[in-house]
DNA sequence: CAAATATCCGACTAAAATGGTCGGGTATAT
DNA sequence: ATATACCCGACCATTTTAGTCGGATATTTG
């Protein structure tokens, strides 16, 4: 279970921008060179960025990136989706016509379910202003309600 | 970001395992038409199964596997790491000397160690003998809470 | 004992995904 | 005009995934 580069390196380089941002556009070649990752990939990811207006472009020399709105208007999840890493792991399709045969399948569909729902519900959450900010820390701090249908009846 | 079917199939064929457990071991034929995956695909996951503790095996006729323990005490986590799907989203190595040249990463390095401890706390926190039960719903019902470092502060 | 059943084990492999590169374009500031 | 920088699609090597295959070992049943 892993994230690829490309959802790493469209946070990190998102993070790169918004930290950048003295009133002009930010190059490539600059997050290129600060955040280590090659220029034609960044162009690669940069293309999906702009297709879902999270960033403009500026061309020509003196050119490069902005972000569309502010950082704290951006999560994380806006970042993660537009670049085509789905969080999703449900097993069957949606649609799965659940009569019939009756495998276990659809027990564990709650599960997957609920699993990508933690995830969104937790990437939503998380602005890019917000990681900028060293105060805000995360880890341990982080707590999960699941309630039952009806109350009682859980350990 | 996806789940691999060795997960997958881990978890519906350990959820087959508790269901169909009438006291006596469930050969992986079985399971293997009533799950449909394949019975040498199935071999490999047991295997490792086995040796994380969570299954039993009895060979011969008749033979089979059985739950180690209780269907209520193993968590869909134990599934999942004992098949080796690694649920770890950290970007740089752990000891990374964050030091020198300070490049933007060691911010979301919070990020992922919070969405990986996320997605960690549900699973474990969620057993096979819940799954079974058709009672418990899951999607929907579940909150996240986000304590920042030092009260308010926060949207 | 023999035969059937079922776990055990390692090696192998086709297909897909990942993580890029490369070669060209187009807009624009100087 | 030239240099800068975004734009775009095609291509490709490596790794991972999702298995298969052949055989060995343990054990129950006749």
């Amino acid at each position: 279970m892993k994230l690829t580069t490309k959802g790493r390196y469209a946070v990190s380089a998102m993070l790169d921008l918004a930290k950048n941002d003295h009133g002009g556009p930010v190059s490539l070649n600059d997050i290129s060179k600060r955040e280590d990752i090659s220029l034609s990939y960044l162009e690669q990811i940069f293309t999906k960025l702009r297709k879902a207006d999270l960033v403009k472009s500026v061309r020509g020399p003196g050119g490069g990136y902005v972000l569309a709105r502010e950082a704290d208007k951006i999560s994380v999840a806006d970042v993660i989706d537009s670049v085509g890493e789905d969080v999703d792991l449900c097993c069957c399709g949606d649609s799965h016509s659940d009569d019939e045969h009756e495998k276990t399948p659809c027990f564990t569909h709650k599960l997957w379910s609920g699993l990508t729902f933690v995830m969104r519900e937790y990437l939503q959450s998380v602005s890019l202003q917000e990681l900028l900010d060293p105060e805000i820390e995360f880890g341990g701090r982080i707590k999960i309600e699941r309630d039952t249908k009806s109350s009682g009846e859980q350990k």
